[in-house]
This record gives structure tokens, sequence and C-alpha cells, in this order.
DNA sequence: CATTCTTACGTACTGCGTAAGAATG
DNA sequence: CATTCTTACGCAGTACGTAAGAATG
């Protein structure tokens, strides 16, 4: 018995599948069921049904699902509370909406390569919905994305707010001063997919002026949706900041709204019982960096 | 950072010296030595202050201490509550009087290996005093002993009485009938070391007779004892079970006593949290074997 | 027949002991 | 100067991935 075989029979059982394991474990199939087997053979006793196709936990499976639980948190408090920062390491997995890769994303993947440089993280970009049903399911360890991801069991840090502002391309000949979701109506609009919160968002603000634009183009990424506005195919919701040489070249220009988009807050979350004690520092840390940006933002507009 | 690590440093720390752990570990200190820098690089942090020759525990150190506790209970829980009694392994030492040597002893052994196949044991005669020290230190498992192990850390489990009775050849000529202290004390009596259990009791008997021995020589067995008893060379106390082949043979002859000497309770013991899962599970075993050989003996004493 | 777990095999690595070295009291 | 810990080195056992096999729904 072994932490490597434990935490493989762990994720195993919780996954409810070897390949998962693996996966999850950045080993083969072949591995995990080995090392469950060497487990098995060092208790004599079977954690998994393999009659049927895909193995079953057994009772004795399911007793030591416990106590491999208890075992592999007090592991993690061990390292958390003795190991230095510097020297921690592990592979975290990171989700993040795309507002957050063109506003905290590079400063914070920095900073954490210099605090926890024996740290790999593994990056994945996604739509704010998918990411939290990761987070739930154990296959992303820290995710940064608006809004917040209810339930006790999950850690946040708040990031701070990303505007929000209407653009369309100044070859749209959009009427000048602020725009009601009457006047909007009747341009074409890009937004992201339907389950997104950009969509979302989108429809509500609509619905608050009892207006009912014509067409949602969706697309997937907001550099998508900030180039066909370019092109001219309709008016779409950006972050300012994030397309500022846009808006400063003349391609896109912000249209001033009446009432304005409101202001999106953006969240670190993780699971309070990571596993990956490192994930909680990671959280922590996206905050202390958006708080930093934030104070660089100030002191420009001070300027 | 592994359970091999950690149960590494678990001894050092706990016997405070490398050279000691290593011993326990059946390892060399080399060994020892690098499980213990892989552990402290793991962290980042000294566990040990190496300034002095011997190595000292650091704060850190202490912490990882208590935790390590923790960690190696749980390991041992889990292997106590899931495996199966055949694939229990490890190396238990058990140490014991040398009453027990000739009494339970073969057959315990024998139990042990058929229950136990995978354990291996480093068995080891010595006085009880010595036997009681060594479980208090934890280098030893279990110990089969006359007495009882004060303390509430202490798991026992009641092996039966062995009954003892003054011996002597009849070249010395003793009286008929039953002899009291006062009779006795003319002949030189052969005991045990002065700590021992042996020699108190036979102290303990002379003083109830308000009698005082003249001389009383010692040595470290019963056998040897018994074989000085038998060149004539004065009384002794000995279990007429252990003897009974001097006693048929006419070497040796049964002293009545009064008062009668008293039997002596024996018990098995070992630490109620060892980290060694199975030496509870031979504590038990011990009490089963002896409960056998009690009914086998009444048999016989029914035939 | 795609998916899931097992088995076989070759390789690379890691962990151990031996032996020599450094330090200390 | 004996004892205690560290370092160097070579061997051996082990753990992994690749690839092929078996079973199942």
């Amino acid at each position: 018995m072994n932490f490597k075989q434990i935490e493989t029979f762990y994720w195993a059982a919780k996954l409810g599948s070897f390949t998962a394991a693996a996966e999850r474990l950045n080993a083969t199939q072949s591995t995990v069921s080995m090392r469950i087997q060497d487990l098995e053979y060092s208790f004599g006793v079977a954690l998994f049904d393999r009659s049927q196709r895909s193995a079953r936990i057994t009772a004795k499976g399911r007793e030591l699902m416990r106590y491999s639980e208890q075992l592999l948190h007090l592991a993690a408090e061990i390292r958390e509370s003795l190991a230095e920062t510097d020297t921690m390491t592990g592979t975290v997995r990171l989700g993040f909406a795309e507002v957050i890769s063109s506003t905290w994303l590079p400063e914070l993947v920095k900073t954490i390569h210099e605090r926890y440089p024996r740290v790999v993280l593994e990056l994945d970009e996604a739509l704010t919905q998918d990411l939290v049903e990761r987070l739930h399911s154990g296959s992303l360890d820290v995710i940064l994305a608006p809004g917040r991801v209810p339930g006790y069991t999950f850690t946040a840090q708040p990031l701070g707010t990303v505007e929000f502002a209407w653009m369309a391309s100044p070859k749209l000949d959009l009427p000048e001063g602020k725009l009601t979701p009457k006047d909007l109506q009747r341009w074409p609009v890009i937004a992201l997919s339907r389950e997104s919160f950009h969509h979302t968002t989108i429809e509500d603000w609509f619905r608050s002026g009892k207006a009912h634009c014509q067409r949602i183009d969706t697309c997937k990424s907001l550099v998508i949706a900030a180039s066909l506005a370019v092109a001219g195919l309709g008016v779409t919701l950006l972050p300012p900041r994030c397309f500022a040489r846009e808006i400063r070249s003349g391609e896109l220009r912000v249209i001033e709204t009446d009432p304005p988009m409101p202001a999106v807050e953006c969240t670190a979350t993780c699971s309070v019982d990571s596993l990956q004690p490192v994930a909680r520092h990671i959280v922590d840390l996206a905050r202390e960096v958006s708080d930093f940006d934030k104070s660089v933002e100030m002191e420009l507009a001070a300027e």
C-alpha cells in the first residue's frame, strides 16, 4: 500500500472508471489497472467487481474509499502546512473564461510560476457553464470565471469586475448619443453560445427595454465576435479593456447605452477540500494579482 | 512524500537517532539518511538540525511528527480493517520470558505462521523487566511474560498461570513432607538475576516465613538453574511442567512446601496504538493458543 | 464493433546497500 | 578516536508505457 495506489484507487472509485482515472492522473489505463491490482493483492480483497464491462466498486472498496479520502486529505494538509511555497509541486488544472484570458490570466500565470516554480499548469479556456461542471466533477482544480459558483463546498475569491460595452464598426453608422435597447434592436447582434453568460446578459438587457433584437448570431469566442463586428456584421458586447487596440485604431466604436451595461464580477474558485493544496493558494494568488492590477489601473487613471 | 519516508522520519524522530531508526527498520544508516533528505527536499524544509554530531529535530520536524503519527495510525487502521488475515505482512518483534519458551511459545509460533503466513517473526528471550522496557521503547511489538504491564496504553490478554515448585536433587537429602521457609533456608538457593520476577518471588516467600536463606546464587536462565540443581548445588524454583523429564528420571525431586508457591500469571501484551496491526492480532492469538492448551491439559488430567 | 479492462514485455528509473568520507564531542 | 551522519557508486528490483488480447453491451 502506498500513496500512489491509494490516490489511483480514489480516482477510479470516484470517477467510476479506470480509463477516467488514468486520464485524471496523467497515466495509462494499464498503469491504473496494475496499481489497483497491487492494492487488492496487498489486502487480499477485491476492491472492484470486474464481471461487467466497467469495473464496479465492491463493499470493501467503498470502505477503502472512506479511508482514502481521510488519508489523501491528511497528506494534503501535511504538505500545505509544512512545505515551503517554492517547493510545492504537482499539476494544477486551471480553467478560465475568455474574459479572463485577456485580463488577469497572463499576469496570474507569471506570478504562479514565480511563486510556485515546481507547479505545472494545465490551462483550458471554456464557457463558464462548462467550467463549473468540470470543477464539480473534479476535472478542474481552479476556475476563473464571471459570476459565483453557488454552494458551500467551494472557496471563492473576487477578482474584481470587468466593464462590458456595446461595440460596432463605424461602418455601421449607428446614431450618436446614448442608445436604448429599442434603438439597438435594428442591428444584428453577435453573442457567445446560447448557454453563456454573455448571451443571457444581452437578452436580459433587451428585455429590460421591452425590445427584441431581430437576430442573434452566436460564436464561441469574444475574439471572433470582435472580428465579426469589425467586419461590420453587427453589434456586440465586449470588454473595452480587451479591445483597446481596435477602439484606438477606429476599427470598433464604443456605443454608449441607456441603461448602461452592468459590469461583470469575476471570481476565482476551487473546491474547499481540493486534494491539490496548491489550488487554494492559487485562488488567493489570483485575488492578489487582480488587486495589484486594480491599483495599477488607478494609478494610470490618476496620471 | 511517501509512507516509507514518513515511517523512517517517525522512527528517527522517536528514537532520536538515524542509526537507531535504521536498526529498527532493518535498513542501513545511509538509507535512513537518504529517505529523510528526500523528505526534507520535497518540503523544502529542514526536519533535523545536523550541526551537532547527532541529528536533533527542528520545530518543523516536531510538527511533522504529529502528522506522521496520525498518518501511520490511519494506515495501520486501514490495513487492519480491510486486509484479510492471511495477507497481513510485516515483521513482528516478539519478546518472551523463559517460562514462555518452554510452555506456549512453540504452539504460538506455529499458529502465527499458519494464520499469518506472510508475517516474519523476530523472537527474543529476555528477563521480564528488560522485555517491559523494550516494549515501552518500541523495540518490541509484543511481549509474553509473567505478571502484568501497568498502564492504559497497553493491550493485555491473560495466558493462564504456570505452577512453580521448589525442586532439588535427591542427593541433597531434604526431609520428607511439607517444608517451611525456615526448613529450606539451610540449603543454598539458585535464582534468576536479582531484578527478576523469580528472584523477588523467592525472597518474598522466605520473608513471609521470617526466614533468611544463607546464599542465593543467580544465573540467567531456568535451564541453567535446573542443571545446577541436578548437580546438587542447591534448591531452586521451577515450573514442573517444563522439567517433567528431570522429575520422571529422578534427577530432580519436587519439594512440597508450606506455604505453597504461588502460581505465576502470564500475559501477552502490546501497545494499544502499535503501528504494527498484526501485533494486536498476535496478542489475541496468544490467548487462543493458551486456552486451547488449557483444554488439552484438562483432557489429559481427566484420562 | 467500439469501449473497457487485463496481460506481456522491454526499458528506464529509483531506491537500496557497500564503502569511503567528513564532522563532532 | 569512536560514533554519527553524508556522499559516491553499482546493482537489482520495480513501475511505467506500448501493444496486443479478452470480454462485454
